[in-house]
DNA sequence: TATTATTCCTATCGATTTAATAGGAATTAC
DNA sequence: GTAATTCCTATTAAATCGATAGGAATAATA
């Protein structure tokens, strides 16, 4: 399952992507208008300012801003960041990989198998999808 | 996170279909084999009986087989059994639809715009991935 | 028929994770 | 100096996960 957090991280990206102006975008704005809980957002956006996918300016008339174009922001890099690792078992991420404790072979296991398959079809998916992708239609 | 129920599945599947031999294979030979907590192995295997992907045979000299050949087990019938969904979200679960509540248009919601993709890319390897693609060396 | 070994079933428990809330400090525009 | 906002830490309630416990039902075999 995808987590609230991750799919509220996702509307508020496309909700600031969706934006005209240059001004930055307000929690409350984006809470009241993608239902979300503003305070669960905030912490949320915090992430995502942390690991540079926002800016953010502090203070009256404040709020957050994309960092880099909708175009330029990939899916793996915020997947990465909301949810996660990509790969389902530790054994098979790229970024994050820890040995099985029990698994003798890993290349005889057969968990090990399917889920560097799952992986590789995953990560082509988030990193070609970008957040223009996700806001705009075509 | 793959769940260890699932990863403890697909590990038992591997070791049953991998029997030589057409006696019925028993829950302690597969806890001991592939170092499985006997009792949650127990549950799995009679959650894998009741969904029809194995039989079993009780009583003394009794145990688990497979219903059918590996090669016709296809793992989106066992991701389905043991990890539920393969959607990530129930507005785009083909088996398990349900409506968003705050969602108003689905087709503009970037969620389900990349959650659409997703389930695309697991279920094409899911079909596609028999247990004897997993249990055998190519 | 008694014994033994196995699947089957239900219930429970502790730990972890998730989703959300609370309260206030720090910062900035005006 | 005031109002509005982000930033930070802590807490909580509920759900889920992983595992365990105890025993009923069933079947082979001596």
């Amino acid at each position: 399952m995808l987590s609230k957090k991750t799919k509220y991280g996702l509307k508020a990206l496309t909700f600031i992507a969706r934006q005209e102006d240059d001004v930055p975008v307000q929690v409350g704005e984006i809470a009241k208008g993608e239902q979300i809980p503003q305070k669960f957002l905030e912490s949320i956006l915090l992430t995502l300012r942390k690991a540079g996918v926002l800016g953010s300016k502090k203070g009256k008339y404040g709020g957050y801003y994309l960092r880099h174009t909708p175009a330029e922001i990939n899916m793996a890099d915020v997947m990465r960041v909301l949810e996660g690792p990509i790969a389902m078992v530790p054994c098979v991420s790229l970024n994050f990989y820890e040995k099985c404790d029990d698994c003798v072979d890993e290349q005889e296991c057969s968990v090990h198998k399917l889920m560097i398959q799952v992986r590789d079809s995953n990560l082509n998916v988030f990193k070609n999808t970008t957040l223009a992708d996700l806001s705009f239609s075509e």
